[in-house]
DNA sequence: CAATACAACGGTACTCAGTACCGTTGGGAG
DNA sequence: CTCCCAACGGTACTGAGTACCGTTGTATTG
């Protein structure tokens, strides 16, 4: 029954550990004499050091991998800013565990590295799913997949770190208004032929001038093609 | 004259090491035997095994830093989208030594995190000073400056990647096109009176109707104050 | 020219993370 | 009871990184 109990003792000792004398000041012996165990059990169930504290992240990339392979939305950053909430979840999931990892990783410089690692992962799946959802292997599209993961995982890191930092007591809304932003940033691609879109396109713009002013030129625009 | 030799020397020993045997099966008295150093002269001249990879990451980011504190642009977002061409222009400037560096970081993971984390250091600078420039501590504002940061990394990223690979030949100019997407991205925030500010906001839209159809709706939108 | 100061170097010895290998133990399943 | 197997502990090794010490070559100063 207290069989898996070695891995829960490591990470509890190695979190004392690191609390009280700091993450470089600890060694893997430290932990594992703490925890009454050998060094050997150490690295039997973490692959090194800083695994204990992230051990999870394949997992939960996978699980994201997953979730994309099997999802269903209208586009690919929809379906990415809907899959990275898991992310989110996991997180409060871990509750206290999850902060006492952050504040680690405030202080200790390869932790902070490792996590960055560890997003990047996430960031780079995100930016492959988009650009073949997409399926336009132009410059424009794979520089704009690339954005789109970018503002996901931006959007994402700064409600996870508010919720971290106890700055919110509703990380789950914040994070759709969050991703509604994102979503708002990208406007639907104009001037890919689908069917039936021999319209009109109107881009954004702000002017000081009246609509009467700038009429003939926005008139040359939507005649004239391709405007610059 | 030959005297700071050593530390090129080594530099040259270690790439040509890592070409033949690959990163993990280099050592670093390898590097100092066919560099005709000894090995406590490795670790005067860089910090680490990996440290031979990216010298001068830090004198490249305080480069950033002082550039930044130093312009004097209309918006944050701006300022930061031109302080980081200094990076790829850093990169042409090292040519195929960038490049051989790039075929490493693709191939050694270890390498690859120990790039994502220098630029995300870049990442963080940035936002930092957009959320400075903008001085507004709201929620909205500071997620609105990690937007920025990340697009302008993203879009950086993303040219550079594309020169690295000789996918382009002028990679100024699509840096140049690239930060003007990312700006056009972030639409100036409305709503603030600032002076002088009555003229015509147009929104973006696509419709199957022509211009004349939709011009009196149009019209109504602008004159009737703000429209849904 | 001689004494001194300094910077770069080489060598030794150490700590610690991570790997490989080997023997031991402590239960179930036949 | 015996076989099996999974988890464990111990030993020994490699390699990165640090600390310290002695040496040498070179520039500076009296």
């Amino acid at each position: 029954m207290s069989k898996p109990a070695a891995r829960i003792r490591l990470a509890d000792a190695a979190f004392a550990l690191f609390d009280e004398r700091g993450y470089e000041q600890t060694t893997v012996d430290d932990i594992a004499e703490r925890a009454g165990v050998g060094r050997t059990t150490f690295f039997r169930h973490y692959r090194s050091k800083e695994d204990v504290i992230f051990p999870d992240h394949d997992r939960l990339l996978t699980l994201i991998k997953d979730r994309l392979a099997t999802s269903s939305h209208s586009t690919g950053l929809i379906a990415v800013s809907d899959a990275v909430r898991l992310v989110l979840l996991h997180y409060i999931d871990e509750g206290d565990l999850a902060r006492r990892r952050y504040t680690l990783t405030s202080k200790v410089a390869v932790l902070r590295d490792r996590e960055i690692a560890s997003v990047a992962r996430y960031q780079r799946l995100f930016r492959e799913f988009i650009a073949d959802w997409m399926g336009d292997p132009t410059e424009s599209a794979s520089l704009r997949a690339e954005l789109m993961a970018a503002a996901v995982v931006a959007a994402h890191n700064h409600v996870l770190r508010r919720w971290l930092r106890g700055e919110t007591s509703d990380p789950v809304v914040e994070m759709d208004e969050a991703m509604r932003d994102v979503v708002a940033l990208f406007p639907a691609p104009s001037g890919s032929g689908e069917a039936g879109d021999a319209g009109t396109t109107l881009v954004a713009f702000r002017t000081g001038q009246d609509l009467d002013t700038l009429l003939p030129s926005l008139r040359r625009l939507v005649e004239g093609g391709t405007g610059r």
